[in-house]
DNA sequence: GATTTCGTCAGACAAGCTGTTTTTTGCCGG
DNA sequence: CCGGCAAAAAACAGCTTGTCTGACGAAATC
């Protein structure tokens, strides 16, 4: 049956929210201090002084629970800095900058992101759909920026569309940063310029 | 106190082998068969027609089992072709060969070495050490590589050997094929080749 | 042939995890 | 002053890993 009051939320609403909130950050404190450790509700619950009943009431599930981490990531974490980035008029430009903000974002999230990341490549449900949305978004930027580098004449002879594509995106991911700042001990910068100097190098003709 | 009469085993050991075939046969199988699927000790038990007990008495852990899934790989992988191609007096033509077969290695068997990297990422115990030994022996191979690919003279100017070695470290891992290769749905071939002429464009200088 | 040894099985068990449900506790809102 | 809702608390079913027990049978030794 309906409610037979309504009710005009405003300090319950925001009680709520911070308490969403708080579970969210309890996830991601608890995914930097102990990466490679399993994370289990439980924990989180305790970390953000809440019931573990209380997670999913508002989350759902635990893959609920990934999922809003890694929207909220999406929303905080500066993906829209580098959508930018790549979308500057000079397709080379955007190429390196895009890159290289890429970098920085991934280096700011880093272990949060290599959980989410490893944990949608065990299970494509665990984490909701969040990553595949997030990696579909950037084919599409990546597609379109080979695209552009095209119509500028910046990409080298022998290069496809297709092919400038694949290499951007290979180049563009978190799993290629990760590769060399965690297991080259990189610093970011480093892992920046020699990411951007590679794609360069593979799909542009010589400067 | 130690065994009062000595024990020289021929077939009971024989029949022991074989029962620790089939259950990494099984564990392969599963693997292959229901990826981004969690594998239960139970479940590969019953697959290999044994005790889940057994399994523990065999091989010690779950994390031992898949350590020695690891090891079986490394034997019988294919991954010693992998060496000697990279070890031919040409290095340049060493690189080519060495991404080559490295991919058709990584494609036939994707999806156990997807779970096993995916697990090593999330939780570095959950596999035993294979999958660091692994990667390890890639880091000194790359290295190697890289010096060898100075020494004559076909690094471009502007790489150092250390950059070099970080770039070829990337271009060879297990992560760079699956991200083309699952990623984008691209043919090993179309792979080996994209891999190859990326990594040569980004190292060496134009031929 | 008798005896020791060892691989395997079957099952019980504790502990931890997810997810659901039910009951209670406060406190905001009208 | 209550009605309604967020949240807590607790119990529950079902799954998992890992340990331990006792038993069985067949190979290896004598």
């Amino acid at each position: 049956m309906p409610p037979t009051r309504k009710y005009e939320q405003r300090l319950r609403a925001k009680a709520a929210d911070q308490t969403r909130r708080r579970i969210l950050d309890a996830v991601y404190q608890r995914l930097v201090e102990a990466p490679s450790e399993q994370v289990s509700m439980d924990k989180v619950a305790q970390l953000a002084e809440v019931s573990r009943s209380t997670i999913y009431t508002v989350f759902g599930s635990r893959a609920g629970l990934f999922d809003a981490l890694g929207m909220d990531l999406l929303h905080r974490g500066g993906f829209t800095d580098m959508v930018t980035a790549v979308l500057q008029p000079d397709a080379r430009r955007g190429l390196r900058d895009g890159i290289t903000g890429n970098v920085h974002m991934y280096a700011a999230h880093r272990d949060v992101l290599r959980a989410l990341f490893s944990m949608a490549q065990l299970d494509a449900d665990a984490v909701g759909g969040t990553v595949r949305r997030l990696e579909d978004g950037r084919t599409q930027g990546m597609n379109d920026l080979a695209q552009r580098l095209h119509d500028q004449g910046a990409l080298r002879d022998g290069i496809t569309i297709d092919q400038a594509g694949h290499l951007l995106w290979l180049h563009t991911g978190f799993d290629a940063f990760d590769l060399l700042f965690t297991g080259r001990s990189l610093s970011t910068d480093t892992v920046a310029t020699l990411l951007a100097h590679a794609a360069e190098h593979a799909l542009c003709r010589p400067a």
